[in-house]
RNA sequence: GGGUGCUUAGCUCAGUUGGUUAGAGCGUCGCCCUUACAAGGCGAAGGUCGCGGGUUCGAAUCCCUCAGCACCCA
């Protein structure tokens, strides 16, 4: 067995024995346990966010499967309509082609080309996490079944009415010409301008001003606003201005959409390119000017001048313009929020087109019914507040998505442009009618991705057939996903999953953090500060990290800041932490926060813990060159270091046990790692060794021993399992000739049983004295500069008959870990000592030549002002009448019994420190 | 403007229903290559729990004010 853990090999090795073994695929039998993957983009790549995602899942459905359930986990990909057709595009774009000039059915092959060549990236980056999906049951959004899926629900909510087309404002991405959700829209404040216009009233009698941040929008103004309350301007109301370089002429309005305190008070209206106007616009009848094209330049309905011209060159032209008419007044800096595409980037328009809707409310009635009576639960539970603060604000969805990559929709127009909807053109045909003389035209446009999303759950278990599957999986245990998907996913699931299958599509849903950088940032493209978890994993050096890093910008002139950046944080590149490390850090970083910030010193110190738990494994290994063949559990005669650690697993294994089931991995790795370390490692261990070390022991003590050690360390790697599958298969393995496990793997080894019948409550408070006693000998020693391996005599003055005989007891093991050369009982007199103490014990160690008295006092002065400050505290507490009247009996004896300890203790150190000053004195 | 959170050691974070001396990792300091592990061992230092008030015998924990920060929605 190697000495240092090499996570490289064993997890190569372990991953395609369990994917070829079929370890991963639901059985059909037994209690079921099923999580739906959140389904990545298809040509995507793996970050941190799913690495993260990934690692909580695969822990619970590792958990599961050891304890027996039939657990399957719903694996699969999207095909992110958007993102995908992006890519292609631009690939097409350096060929010097474009979607245009190859026509929509070769443009389609490109993208299936496209995910043929990059599709495998990301499923082959979630094996390389461990991850134990049902590979063999993969699915993605545009197969088959799951196509004929979102056509049925199309088609059924259309004939419900819950599906309608509508001319609305959208948003409008120019770049990408497609409506977009807005939910897609970020909006981050921008430095930008308010300029300030006059209208000249018609009437020739003055002016009014407005201000605008989009001075283009004002050649589609149909009215200018004022509130009515607004003494300035109410005479105004109802007259007429003319709108500058169009020749209109639009009325002024009364609204109180209006903020007096903004700007001049006079608000223009232009309905067809703001949401707040056009809302104006339908209170007031206003016209709707469209004066855009698709793509952002001014349409026909704009004066000739700017027809052609793209959106920002006109405003460049029309304020020239108006400056020259003597009509621009004042030009301000000015912070606005500007709605950009969070694909494309692009500054949107609110704009006029065609679009189809989900009619929401009477879907979002149910959905919030279902998590109001618990039907279904939110983990943490606060974000329920978020759920049904959206829900209760819900807007209808805005489906149609002007691309071609996507479920196109099933809509056939006749040539009167009559609209017929069914799951295909011969299903429509024959429905209303249409004889082959009727020509058709299919929509043109395809559903937005997350509408085949919101039916993940059970279209990849077969709806609508009524298999097996759905009967047996649905609904799904738990949804594990992040807050930022509750609107787009999250509500959209539980709305169609309650509609379409009359139940909840998920009992409990798990919110976790979003994996920010070590400062808090985002991990983004563009700040450069993205990193890859296989990198993590793998090792990267810095030149491939700054290359990576600064390739295919969105900016390319941030280079040089990422580059900086990157090598002042990364002088040496990343070195490979192995998966389990990077698994461990992520439980232990899971905590109920929104934010996790990732920092490479975690994951280090958690790569430590794998080689710490390597080197155990060794330990234990090497010290059973007398076994060959399983060891039967109660084997030997346990002594009290056995049952302590037996005793404190059953602790362990309850504490992991409610953290997994409350979803607080980082509860359950930080108790493991605390158990494995702190205890099995640094005291089991060494108390082992007392036994194992001694050529004198007796078989029994030495084999109960032996059989501890494995015990202990087989439950220990299985409870550790969920989190850490490489090591803990590869360290199950070899220990498992010794254990009499019959599983072929440790995934499919039973989880741990606790029983409060391990507790034992003897052997804790013994041990615990024990460690007491040992530790009061290294502080004497750390805190004297006494050698570790120097061999100290120790006198010992019994505090109680109890400690008296727990000593005869421990001492070969107190003996050991204090590295005493001797325990002798303390006289009547003793020499001048250096003095700890352990529970009601005193222990000396004779100074010698070997120790400062000056040193001495201080160490013990700063001892006993600790213990008269508490003792000070206590007494206080006891002095207060209300407080022994109102306490609970059991609190105020515990700080009686508290007080005594203190009192006995403070007299011990008191003697001892004067006896030292005496001695000092002398001197 | 509406909503949701956060503020605990130098850094990143735990802290269950209020109850001994508020914990961990990393970092820092001292001693040690003690045959499982230097990716290690042993020991130590470090916090008026954002501020102010209230409830209570008792508050990091419950309530209120304020400050700062973050996110979501408009």
């Amino acid at each position: 067995m190697p000495k240092a853990y090499e996570p490289g090999a064993i997890e190569s090795h372990w991953y395609s024995i369990w994917e070829a073994r079929g370890d991963f695929s639901a059985r059909l039998g037994g209690e079921p346990y099923c999580i739906m993957l959140p389904p990545p983009n298809v040509t995507g790549s793996l970050h941190m966010g799913h690495a993260f995602q990934d690692t909580l899942m695969d822990a619970l459905v590792r958990w599961q499967r050891m304890q027996g359930r039939d657990v399957l986990w719903q694996c699969g990909t999207d095909h992110a309509g958007i993102a995908t057709q992006m890519v292609v595009e631009r690939r097409l774009a350096a060929e010097g082609r474009s979607r245009e000039g190859i026509g929509r059915d070769a443009f389609v092959d490109a993208v299936w080309a496209w995910k043929a060549e990059s599709g495998g990236t990301i499923t082959r980056q979630l094996r390389r996490l461990g991850t134990s999906m049902d590979w063999s049951r993969e699915r993605f959004t545009l197969d088959d079944g799951l196509s004929d899926a979102v056509t049925e629900v199309f088609v059924r909510l259309y004939e419900e009415g819950l599906i309608y087309r509508g001319k609305r404002l959208v948003n409008w991405d120019p770049v990408l010409r497609t409506a977009i959700s807005d939910l897609e829209v970020i909006a981050e404040e921008e430095q930008g301008h308010l300029w300030h216009i006059q209208y000249p009233l018609a009437n020739g009698n003055g002016h009014v001003v407005v201000a605008t941040t989009r001075p283009e929008t004002l050649l589609g103004d149909a009215a200018v606003a004022v509130h009515p309350d607004d003494d300035r301007y109410r005479a105004l109301i109802g007259a007429r201005v003319v709108l500058p370089l169009t020749g209109r002429t639009i009325p002024i309005i009364a609204d109180d959409y209006v903020d007096p305190a903004f700007g001049s008070g006079c608000v223009k209206i232009t309905p067809a390119h703001d949401f707040n106007d056009y809302a104006v616009g339908q209170r007031h009848g206003l016209p709707r000017i469209n004066v855009l094209t698709p793509d952002a330049r001014i349409n026909d309905n704009g004066p000739a001048a700017y027809r052609g011209l793209d959106r920002y060159e006109a405003r460049k032209l029309i304020l020239a313009d108006l400056e020259a008419r003597g009509l621009l007044l004042r030009t301000d800096a000015h912070q606005l929020m500007v709605p950009r595409g969070d694909r494309s980037g692009a500054v949107l328009e609110p704009y006029l087109t065609d679009q189809w809707y989900v009619s929401i409310a009477p879907l979002a009635e149910p959905a919030l019914a279902a998590v109001q009576d618990g039907r279904i639960r939110f983990v943490p539970e606060n974000w329920s507040k978020t759920y049904y603060e959206w829900m209760n604000n819900i807007q209808d969805w805005c489906i149609s998505r002007q691309l071609w990559w996507g479920h196109r929709i099933p809509a056939w127009y006749d040539e009167q442009k009559r609209v017929y909807v069914g799951r295909s053109e011969a299903e429509v045909r024959a429905r209303h009618g249409l004889g082959p003389g009727v020509t058709l035209r299919q929509d043109e446009d395809v559903l937005d991705t997350w509408f085949s999303s919101a039916l993940w759950p059970f279209s990849t278990l077969g709806w609508p057939e009524k298999t097996p599957e759905l009967a047996r999986y649905y609904p799904t245990s738990v949804l594990v996903t992040g807050f930022d998907i509750i609107f787009f996913w999250v509500a959209r699931m539980v709305m169609f999953g309650l509609k379409f299958t009359g139940d909840v599509p998920f009992r409990e849903v798990y919110i976790h953090g979003l994996v920010r950088d070590a400062e808090g940032q985002k991990m983004s493209k563009s700040r450069g500060n993205v990193l890859d978890p296989l990198d993590i994993i793998d090792g990267i050096d810095v030149e491939a990290l700054v290359a990576k890093r600064t390739s295919g910008l969105m900016r390319p002139q941030d280079a040089p800041r990422i580059e900086a950046a990157t090598r002042r944080q990364f002088p040496d590149g990343i070195p490979s932490f192995g998966t389990d490390a990077l698994r461990f850090t992520f439980a232990a970083l899971a905590t109920q926060g929104r934010d996790v910030r990732f920092d490479l010193g975690r994951i280090e110190g958690n790569r430590n813990f794998c080689n710490k738990l390597w080197n155990a494994t060794r330990f234990v290994l090497g010290g059973l060159a007398n076994l060959d063949g399983p060891i039967a559990a109660e084997s030997g005669t346990a002594g009290l270091p056995e049952r302590w650690i037996r005793s404190r697993l059953a602790a362990v294994t309850r504490e992991v046990n409610t953290a997994f089931g409350t979803y607080r991995f980082d509860l359950a790795a930080q108790a493991l790692y605390e158990f494995t370390w702190n205890e099995y490692c640094d005291w089991y261990l060494e108390l082992s060794k007392t036994v194992l070390q001694d050529p004198a022991a007796s078989p029994q003590a030495r084999l109960a021993t032996q059989a501890t050690l494995i015990q202990v360390l087989d439950s220990l790697l299985r409870l550790l399992h969920p989190l850490m599958p490489f090591i803990t298969e590869e360290l199950w393995q070899r220990l498992r000739p010794l254990t009499g496990q019959v599983a072929d793997s440790i995934q499919h080894a039973p989880w741990p049983a606790f029983s409060t019948s391990d507790a034992d409550e003897e052997a804790e408070q013994r041990i615990a004295w024990l460690k007491d006693f040992v530790l009061g000998v290294r502080r004497i020693r750390g805190e004297m500069n006494i050698p570790p391996g120097k061999p100290l005599t120790l006198l010992f003055r019994a505090g109680s008959s109890e400690e008296s005989a727990w000593l005869l007891e421990l001492r070969p093991w107190i003996m050991h870990l204090a590295r005493l050369a001797a325990i002798e009982i303390a006289g009547a007199t003793v020499p001048e000592s250096a003095t700890a103490l352990a529970g009601q014990s005193t222990l000396l160690i004779p100074l010698a030549d070997l120790i400062d008295p000056e040193a001495e006092v201080k160490r013990l002065t700063k001892e006993l002002d600790r213990l008269t400050g508490d003792r000070d505290r206590t007494e206080a507490k006891l002095a207060n009448a209300s407080f022994v009247e109102r306490a609970p009996a059991d609190v105020v004896a515990r700080e009686r019994e508290r007080l005594g300890e203190l009192h006995a203790a403070i007299g011990r150190l008191t003697e001892q420190r004067e006896r030292i000053a005496a001695l000092r004195g002398a001197d």
